[in-house]
RNA sequence: CGGGGCGUAGCUUAGCCUGGUAGAGCGCCUGGUUUGGGACCAGGAGGUCGUAGGUUCGAAUCCUAUCGCCCCGACCA
């Protein structure tokens, strides 16, 4: 705009309100993640060290990902089974990988017995001693594949599609709420297979499932690719991930999906009797996506005002709020809202009705509503005499700030409001995109390399998401994890195009995605 | 497991150095005025100061041990 074109009258300067998050994300992210978690209610730290008491709303969100995961596993041949909780420790022994990769984090149980003590305290009977002890599963491959071991004979029994809902121990040295506590909640997949190509093509479905549930319900933009050497599960083959960038410029790996060779199947003795009549090991395969995905979500989309929730995910997608001052209007303004809430739940969104609740809590009406704010309501609608008298409604996007506001005619609210939603759910996952797009670059030499993950000042955070050449080395990786704390997220599979590693001078067959990490 | 820090009411904390029997804010309860962007007034409940020893007439405070938590590192969905 030239000097002397006249200035459209300056918009109001807005009344400074704090936000409802302290610190800030520019202030402290860490420490504003936390806040946002406990402030949106959805989960707290409990009396057991590393595990968390989640809370009705953070259930509400991983029920309402749960349904909808679950129903893209089934429809992709899963069917739902359940496997113990304790695995012989002996199993452990069977997959020299898996195991080391295990050992250090498992939870033992050795006793099936209390008694009282000499000192009047309970203790482990000594008496009650396991034979073997059972360790508390970090993840269900032995034990899955013994029983796959005892159902499969024939090629005709595979291939063998099962998923599990279960919680998990993994007793990971720091735990932070979501992101890694000891025990957590997941789904996970386990698929025995005829031959290598259906397994791997299993692998890559599986991940493709993942990264339509990130785009599509959680709002959250994926890199899809492959993990190097350094970075794959213990005892597979191949491991895919999804990776994510939250508002850190941190990547989080965000569901896995893993190739397991013969090598669970020699280990669990999962073998058939060929076409040819030969006998053969099968190939499987598993996958999943943890409670981690409830974290990504909230540092990826939630501001200084605390959590936005996707509105495919949320558990309330609108809440009404009866703005009741006078107690002869009362009476008008709560029937008013419940009419509203059904002429609601009558309209439906993504194939199902909307999910509406009116807060008929007697409180202050501002703590009210900024308590909805805080828990990432997709939409909130405030409804008072006013409204009654004029036929409207006042309406918030919760994707468009704590402070928007819009006062439209009822019935426009009530017919507009699956477009609304759609328009929150896609507001949040473009907001997202941009963000990664801004903060992810394609980088040439070694010096830009170091350059980018370089804070210049402690307040600056480093970069982001770097696309840069890399000729497959294993020492080339270890060093600049060493030097930077930055490592390969994944081998993105859209990066095809050679080039030259900037590390080595040598050839390249494709960019790697790089990356400091949660 | 190594390095640093901290345990006082539901939460955040003051008091500790220099011992004298615990205070605040938020939250909670009651009543009233309020409620369209985090209300106000008045009254009230709530703490054996992480635990166990020791020193002392007397310990939240000093000493020893112990447990737990947080931060940094290694590990990790």
């Amino acid at each position: 705009m030239s000097a002397d074109t006249p200035k459209p009258a300056a918009p109001k300067p807005a009344k400074p309100i704090e936000p409802a998050i302290k610190p800030t994300r520019a202030q402290d992210f860490p420490e504003w993640y936390q806040q946002v978690v406990r402030a949106g209610d959805l989960a707290e730290n409990s009396e057991v060290r590393g595990c968390m008491v989640i809370k009705p709303w953070g259930c509400g969100l991983w029920e309402q990902m749960q349904q909808a995961l679950d129903a893209m596993l089934k429809a992709t041949g899963h069917q739902n089974a359940y496997f113990p909780l304790f695995i012989p420790l002996s199993y452990f022994e069977k997959e020299a990988a898996h195991v080391e990769g295990f050992a250090k984090e498992c939870a033992v149980v050795t006793h099936h017995r209390l008694e009282v003590g000499p000192d009047g305290k309970m203790r482990p009977a000594p008496s009650a001693q396991l034979a073997e002890p059972l360790v508390v599963r970090p993840t269900s491959e032995t034990i899955i594949g013994a029983a796959y071991a005892r159902w499969v004979q024939s090629y005709r029994d595979l291939p063998i599609l099962i998923n599990q809902w279960a919680n998990v121990v993994r007793w990971e040295m720091r735990p932070r709420l979501f992101l890694r506590t000891t025990e957590f909640l997941w789904q996970e997949g386990h698929t025995a297979h005829e031959t290598e190509k259906e397994a791997q093509e299993e692998t890559e479905r599986m991940l493709g499932v993942y990264e339509t549930f990130a785009r599509d319900w959680l709002a959250l933009p994926v890199f899809v690719g492959e993990k190097t050497e350094s970075e794959r599960f213990p005892g597979a083959v191949r491991t895919l991930c999804i990776e994510a960038m939250v508002q850190d410029r941190k990547a989080i790996q965000a569901g896995t999906s893993h190739y397991l060779g013969q090598n669970f199947a020699k280990a669990s003795g999962i073998k058939f009797q060929s076409r040819e009549g030969r006998e053969e090991f099968a190939h499987t395969t598993s996958w999943g996506v943890t409670t981690r995905l409830i974290g990504t979500m909230v540092m990826a989309h939630a501001d200084d005002d605390g959590l936005c929730l996707p509105p495919r995910v949320a558990p309330t997608q609108v809440v009404i709020l009866p703005v009741a001052p006078k107690e002869d209007t009362r009476a008008a303004v709560f029937e008013a809202a419940e009419k509203l809430a059904a002429e609601l739940r009558a309209q439906t969104w993504q194939g199902q009705p909307l999910r509406v609740h009116v807060d008929r809590r007697d409180i202050g009406g501002g703590t009210k509503s900024w308590e909805w704010i805080k828990k990432g309501c997709p939409v909130r609608i405030e409804l008072g005499p006013r409204d009654l008298a004029q036929g409207t409604v006042a309406v918030c996007s919760r994707d468009q700030g704590a402070r928007h506001k819009e006062f439209i005619p009822q019935a426009d609210a009530v017919t507009g409001m699956p477009a609304r939603l759609g328009a929150v759910q896609q507001g949040l996952y473009d907001r997202a995109l941009a963000f990664r797009f801004e903060h992810t670059r394609e980088i040439g030499t070694k010096e830009d390399f170091y350059a980018f993950f370089t804070a210049k000042n402690e307040k600056e955070i480093h970069g982001g998401f770097a696309l840069a050449h890399w000729n497959g080395s294993p020492e080339v990786e270890a060093k600049i994890k060493e030097d930077l704390k930055v490592t390969i997220r994944c081998l993105p599979f859209t990066e095809t195009t050679p080039g030259t590693c900037p590390f080595t001078g040598e050839p390249s067959p494709r960019r790697a995605l790089w990356a400091k990490s949660y």
